[in-house]
DNA sequence: TCGATCTCTGAGAACGATTACACAGCCAGT
DNA sequence: ACTGGCTGTGTAATCGTTCTCAGAGATCGA
């Protein structure tokens, strides 16, 4: 590799006058500075950014760890911070929790090592130990989605509480009775806030679902197919199943169909999060929307504004539920009802991005 | 941040014997090594890996360079990618093309400059300008599904030759006349080699699929779209189409659906590359199914030989058809026609981790 | 003509690690 | 007691940048 030194003795000047051109400082004569870009061209170097970064105390990267990078949720979120951070400059290191907090701390590790500018997290679950670890280091932190104990970091989250009352009231309306619903982790703030939104949206209208139809998955696909499985064993089935997450509900849809029920006929569902695909299934899936691109945006600046010394405050956007038929929502059960095959979705099918611009 | 020498001023001895410690060399006494351990411990002292890596020129790190990170099929490529690099002691670094060249070589330059000790490039086109940059840098270099022109670096792809073979003699088989085909770019090497194949295959049954017939869109959901609009708008439509790639797939659905088209009544559907929700649509969608696990720890093989200083051979995986009968198969249609609402699949949909284990 | 000021450039010290080399003890053999 | 071979440790160079500081000319006013 050819370094500044072979720049400067190309150009004929010092290396400091190299890094004095390179960085754009005032100083170089317009003539000594052509000289210095010649001779960059000709050896066709380029700085080594880590030593670069080794001096400066900054490498212009950001660390982000997500939970599991086959969840779509999470491939947008991370589309979306490599976007805004691109756009100030920034790149982006990601590692993949695979749902595991061990797995989470090696990365939060290796990442603190390779001296990122800071950390955005998707906790994989509660436990907050790691978070002393990053305190300590002085590397800004910004969680993303998920809550973790014992931190004071900037969160960025959503907030679905309105949205699962409306689906709550939604179900109790179409007459509903016995809702079955796939919850996620206990030890993940999201698995427990939207179970507890739910039982509370329920409460409030005189209902409570038995404690044998509510499952706990691991917010991955074999756990949803579990839980539709168990819950479709009972004795007394649930009439409809909510699955509080896109792959958790992909696998109870599989769970479904291998078993032969017909949604909503069989069975209602919903789920949490939506994809788009989720439109073009007969029913249409009737879901509770996360604005993920606007998340990770959020999230991206919320961490450079860290960076920049500022105190950016939380941010909380809001899910918002989209019905779509299938748990027998009234009118589109008996629309639906009249046409013999696989039909046209009755509105052209909003897409996710969409959604969140 | 605490550094190799306060740790060594706080153990009582030199930087070197920190570091013999640390990297398990054979020298220090047992004693001097608990002290040197006891002073890490208090100080939490961590190294830098940004000097590490200057002084070792190594920074055990991939790159990888994926065209679309919200395609699924990148996502999982991605993942294996980086199980398999995890399991060497490497990180992976994530750079997303979003399909576009310009992009893609901006990320290059800065793998390069961070000095990755190896690159994985999904590439966006055919150009391949940008490996000369790489070659002269001595970074070892892999392509993934696609090819590039005028590059000698190891390849690891699909063929889908004898999978688009069989797609086509079953759609002849069923009757299909006018074949519609959304074709990928015809800049990128699977965009061009699977039509390629498709038509041979065609030609080989003495059919041809006619020049209107024949669309190409950029391997994008909006591009399915348009052309799937365009296709059914043709006073002689297609009675069925072929989707080169999962997300044009999704965009052609959309837009049937939206016209009220039901599949395979109105228009059959196959598309290359399988997902998950694919066989959960009424009717299951026919597909061709890619190993991209297989994919993605051949390709981080491949890398981690070269950077190893072994010559890895090119590798080629192979695509299988999965009939599910969306394009109005034998025996499927019948079977679904007598069923009068959305039925249950006829057998366990398979995952596609299953597939490629 | 002589400072004073200003502009440009270079020498060299960081940054935080690794490691070649030297050296100080120690023990064994003569 | 002296040599020679170990063993364990420290000194200092090195990786490729950035940046402080100081010096070399040039310009200018008095």
């Amino acid at each position: 590799m050819t370094t500044m030194k072979d720049v400067a003795n190309r150009a004929g000047v010092s290396t400091a006058t190299v890094s004095r051109v390179l960085n754009g400082h005032a100083a170089p004569t317009e003539q000594t500075r052509t000289r210095v870009l010649a001779a960059i061209d000709e050896l066709g170097y380029r700085p080594n950014a880590l030593a670069r970064s080794l001096r400066m105390h900054s490498t212009k990267t950001l660390g982000l760890i997500v939970s599991d990078l086959l969840n779509p949720f999470f491939a947008e979120i991370a589309r979306a911070v490599e976007d805004e951070a691109r756009a100030h400059g920034y790149c982006v290191v990601f590692g993949n929790a695979d749902e595991s907090a061990e797995q989470q701390a090696t990365y939060v590790r290796t990442l603190l090592d390779r001296r990122v500018d800071g950390l955005l997290v998707c906790p994989a679950t509660d436990d907050g130990g790691w978070v002393a670890e990053v305190t300590e280091s002085g590397v800004p932190l910004v969680l993303l989605d998920r809550t973790v104990d014992g931190s004071t970091a900037p969160v960025v989250r959503v907030d679905g509480t309105e949205a699962l009352r409306e689906l709550a009231a939604s179900l109790v309306a179409t007459g509903h009775e016995r809702i079955g619903v796939i919850a996620g982790p206990a030890n993940t703030s999201t698995g427990r806030e939207r179970l507890d939104a739910f039982s509370a949206a329920l409460a409030e209208l005189g209902r409570r679902p038995r404690p044998e139809h509510v499952l706990h998955g691991d917010f991955r696909r074999a756990s949803g197919a579990a839980a539709a499985a168990a819950l479709m064993s009972l004795p007394e089935r649930p009439s409809v199943l909510v699955a509080m997450d896109n792959l958790m509900g992909l696998g109870a849809l599989e769970e479904l169909r291998g078993r032969g029920l017909v949604v909503p006929r069989d069975v209602g569902l919903a789920v949490y999060d939506d994809q788009p695909w989720f439109p073009l299934l007969d029913p249409p899936i009737t879901v509770i929307a996360q604005p993920t691109v606007a998340m990770g945006g959020a999230a991206a600046r919320s961490l450079l504004a860290l960076i920049a010394g500022e105190q950016p405050a939380d941010v909380r956007l809001t899910a918002r539920l989209v019905s779509r038929g299938s748990c027998g929502e009234a009118g589109l059960v008996s629309e639906r009802a009249s046409s013999p095959f696989n039909t046209a979705v009755r509105t052209r099918p909003t897409s996710v991005s969409e959604e969140d611009s």
